[in-house]
DNA sequence: CGGCATCCTCTTTGATACTG
DNA sequence: CAGTATCAAAGAGGATGCCG
């Protein structure tokens, strides 16, 4: 991408991660770790392969990922993010927060993978674990299952099944989401096809204290 | 621009403000509040006249920015962001920071404007006041004069000279960055052309501790 | 002068095919 | 698996024209 030519920092930034797709890599490295060339191809739905391979040079010359021959029995290239790659995890977030507003709107033709879902779940919950017992959350939607649940003290999305879940969601990530995030009731989310089973309660457990007392 | 469709809030706030100049031109509103077109283009150097406009219907569309006919004597278009725009601030910030370390290169043909040296100031120096006596530090570079200076418990940097200034710094943007940072030596900033009038030590007294005994 | 619209050229993207 | 090669279409950049 043509350099914005701006004594700037924001300018710089953008210089270095502001070209299509550049972000979106990053997105994957930050929430799923190390990757190879096709686990990135088949998280960033869209990218056009020539393209993914010239941003991934760009990004290693600029410092942002690393790109590492694994050793047996891998046997593959390994991309990752260097430290100054990860300091953009808070980029990412914070786009990731402003937009969650836009996933209201249906979802029609839009692809989708399940580890997507932690920036609007991290934005709905709350940081802290609350009181009271552990709480785990399993939800069925998109390529796999996640799982939503407090561990040392934090509330944590992670990608996988949970061993003992209290709650169960299956259904299209749109209403689900509707349905964490307290903008669906229940029915609604039953209308559009999600399958409760458990306890739908423990959602106000995780919520910040303003957004219940708002219900 | 083209969507990514991908059903990710970071996709989606792609979707929005990742278009190429975008999120300059949200820098220029948040940095300088409601600007007319004219301003715009003066503070996004580079920008083609039909790419500015064509990017300001884009994000009017899109409900971030407002485009409001003031009123006599301006009697002008005047530009602003909404408060979903607003919201951006963060992330713009954010770019800002992870680009400060990218403006140690020297400049080169770089474009300038004062306005865009608050980022790197603001990760410099403290966001508390420290004890004691205000500051006010005048940086003469670039198109007109900025002020560092404390009020109400906070460090701030605004547009415009200063009252009764304990320090000015006159020369070129990059060094005297390198002197707010600690990075450059005095000696190295006159060096490199930095006119020094008043106190330098006043600098250390805005840094947060950590950089101040790292010294 | 402010706020564009048009025209033209050049670069970047996306889709697809192919390769070590 | 991890790319490179090719090519049509879309977008960016620059110059200039228009209109209140």
């Amino acid at each position: 991408m043509r350099s914005y030519g701006q004594y700037c920092s924001v300018a710089k930034a953008l210089d270095v991660i502001g070209a299509r797709w550049n972000l979106l890599i990053v997105r994957e490295l930050v929430l799923r770790g190390p990757l190879r060339y096709t686990d990135l191809m088949a998280g960033l739905p869209g990218i056009a392969t020539n393209l993914l391979s010239e941003r991934l040079h760009d990004l290693e010359q600029a410092g942002v990922v690393t790109r590492e021959a694994a050793p047996p029995p891998i046997a593959t290239t390994v991309f990752d993010l260097t430290e100054r790659g990860r300091q953009l995890d808070q980029i990412v977030r914070a786009l990731g927060e402003w937009g969650v507003p836009l996933m209201v709107e249906p979802a029609r033709d839009d692809e989708f993978r399940s580890d997507w879902l932690s920036f609007p779940v991290s934005l709905f919950f709350t940081r802290e674990a609350p009181a009271g017992p552990p709480v785990a959350i399993e939800l069925r939607t998109g390529d796999h299952p996640m799982t939503i649940e407090t561990a040392d003290g934090a509330v944590r999305t992670r990608s996988g099944a949970a061993d003992e879940p209290d709650l169960v969601l299956t259904g299209d990530p749109q209403p689900i989401l509707g349905l964490l995030s307290g903008y669906l009731e229940p029915a609604e989310a039953r209308d559009r096809g999600v399958q409760v089973e458990g306890d739908l309660d423990i959602l106000d457990r995780l919520r910040p204290q303003a957004a219940v007392t708002a219900r």
